[in-house]
DNA sequence: TGACTTCAGTCAGCTTCCCTGACTACTTTG
DNA sequence: CAAAGTAGTCAGGGAAGCTGACTGAAGTCA
């Protein structure tokens, strides 16, 4: 394509990207977390401490609720959450994590933390500062919700 | 957790990078490209000028060169590339993009360009290269290939 | 030269993810 | 209470990816 450091802003972001999200599932595999998908990830990232309707996960992943309800189906199974009435409107359930989904959160996040100190480690403290800084920023125009 | 927002860089990184490619496709769509998916975008990205080979597609968009195939035969079929024998190995056939996929080339790099554009106006000239000099580097710890 | 090995690409069959459209059940509101 | 809106499911389909098994061509080496 492009000559130099030709990339695109957009594509060089999306690099580091990729690989954190696959060392992220590299080793919740190795951890033995390895019965289920990104997608199904996704899903779960959202689920509150008390509980989400699917709807609400529906929006907030951008997929559609039947789509948002195979993949709890999937993880019901996986025995990664369970499904609870919601007290305060009988149409609704609450979607909750199950122990087994926190144990795979601290996982992930522990390496998300690791690599984070890689990057600091290879930018130096102060370029890795402004680099979050800009990307914040730049949240404020690209972000469509929040 | 940061000050200015608990998100991990990996995902605010993502955040304007699908932002970027959502605009593209809107672009690309509203200018009467609107016979391809993103998947076979990915590949088509990755045509160098002369053609290039299947099996060449496949491992620098990362995926099986069955499903490169598959991705190729639609593109093929939509007018954006054309499969030629390859003179120097009659076991191979280059991929070559047609008019047609430069044509959506021309529309994506502007966009791309205008969105760039948008970014800096709203960091200013400095962050922008701040940001782009730190992308960069991170490159070299997180590409897998170049 | 002939036997292996390697590489390009295809065929067949499968899973996962995500969509639209149509539906039931319950809530809220006028 | 009737109408409108919301939570979720069911049915069906398409796109994108995988593995495994294969053909045909090239390269390697004794």
């Amino acid at each position: 394509m492009e000559a130099e450091s030709g990339l695109s802003t957009g594509v060089l972001m999306f690099i580091p990207y990729r690989a954190l999200e696959d060392r992220v599932f590299a080793a919740l595999a190795a951890a033995g977390f390895d019965d289920f998908t990104p997608a199904q990830a996704r899903v779960m990232q959202r689920i509150g401490p008390q509980g989400t309707r699917l709807t609400e996960l529906a929006a907030q992943a951008q997929i559609t609720k039947q789509t948002a309800g195979f993949l709890v189906d999937q993880l019901e199974k996986a025995g990664y959450v369970r499904r609870v009435p919601d007290p305060t409107d009988k149409r609704a359930r609450l979607v909750c994590g199950a122990e087994k989904a926190w144990a795979a959160k601290r996982v992930a996040d522990a390496v998300v933390a690791e690599v984070e100190r890689e990057w600091e480690a290879h930018l130096g403290k102060r370029r890795m500062k402004q680099l979050r800084e800009a990307l914040t920023l730049l949240r404020e125009i690209t972000d469509p919700w929040a």
